[in-house]
DNA sequence: GTTTTATTTCTGTTTTTACTGAAATTTCTA
DNA sequence: TAGAAATTTCAGTAAAAACAGAAATAAAAC
């Protein structure tokens, strides 16, 4: 497949960039490229659209597999696997955050949690043992939220993002607040 | 310098942690050494305390500057530079906050905003134009409502924060709504 | 202005990560 | 169940990043 101009270039951003969001450039690329073609593609598709090895497209394919960003699909009278990704920016959001959230910060919240409960702990300053304290406050409330937030809907999520950029321009003097219906903070599961 | 069991532990976790989080692991160690310790040390002592090169500390130290996690100090009498951290956790959020948006968000807003006005961009799927859009939207939405979260101050932050975990759990009837004036949302520099 | 002290820059090494191409394995098909 | 098609694993290579130690530079002291 032959990629447009403007095709290459979210591409190929996104996979410089993919580096300081923590994943590889081909693996960001080949998220790219789903996201963008909107449609799914089989690992042979994509490894020649990206001039990347064969077997290299298979180990990002099962590290998107594993960031629970793409998932298979078939397609009739073909047995290859072909993959596709949410279309939906909103959700890949929550995603990410979802994953990122678990992988480079849980551990951490738990290594502190640990800490403060440990025989030597109270040896440390007491000045010390508060800032560890606070940070670990910190980051449990800053979890919390962002596990709430995360529970919500795409469409309620947006909202709220407006929302809170809104309260603070009202508060300022530049506009009136963002209305929302509270309800709407009901999880979609509901 | 030696490290007490509860320091050290602190001091390599968030190493290790660091090189998920886009730094490496001795930039990490030694802004983790500064916040632990609370008092100004110089490079000489933190390259011993860490086991590292005088030169790694010293490249270290530039990028954590660059990153406006530590400021240089003096010490009377005491020609060598000192590095020391801010104490508030919720400043040193703040700052690398506002730091990851610049360095790993910024740039793909303004590759996309770049992208939907090239003469190409017309030309592709409406579909795919839509999705580029809605991923331009999605981020400018988060990055100003990101912007104006980190005008706040630290103390209005955290209850921003837990009011907005709280708000959720109300709805759902765990619990009432958290209590906040809404005055508090005033940037500092009111 | 020479010596001492502190810091940075630079070069080469080590370590880690990303990637390729071939081989092995699995899965389907006929 | 043999063969073909698709995928994965693996071993080796390439590229990138982190780091050490030496050399160079800068700053202060004498």
């Amino acid at each position: 497949m032959e990629l447009s101009t403007v095709a290459s270039k979210f591409v190929v951003h996104w996979g410089e960039m993919g580096t300081s969001w923590g994943v590889n450039r081909t693996v960001s690329q080949i998220h790219a490229l789903l996201f963008f073609h909107g449609r799914p593609l089989h690992a042979e598709d994509i490894a020649d659209t990206l001039a990347v090895a064969r077997s290299n497209v298979s180990t990002s394919l099962k590290e998107l597999l594993n960031w629970n960003l793409i998932r298979t699909t078939q397609v009739l009278g073909d047995r290859r696997d072909y993959f596709e990704t949410s279309l939906d920016v909103w959700e890949l959001f929550r995603t990410v955050v979802r994953e990122r959230k678990e992988r480079e910060f849980d551990p951490t919240v738990r290594m502190l949690r640990d800490l403060v409960v440990q025989p030597g702990f109270e040896a440390e300053t007491p000045d010390a043992q508060d800032r560890v304290r606070e940070t670990l406050r910190l980051m449990e409330s800053l979890g919390l939220w962002a596990d709430e937030m995360m529970r919500l809907s795409p469409t309620t999520l947006e909202k709220v993002l407006r929302m809170g950029a809104s309260v603070q321009k009202f508060v300022r003097g530049d506009s009136e607040p963002a209305l929302m219906n509270p309800s709407e903070l009901l999880p979609p599961t509901f």
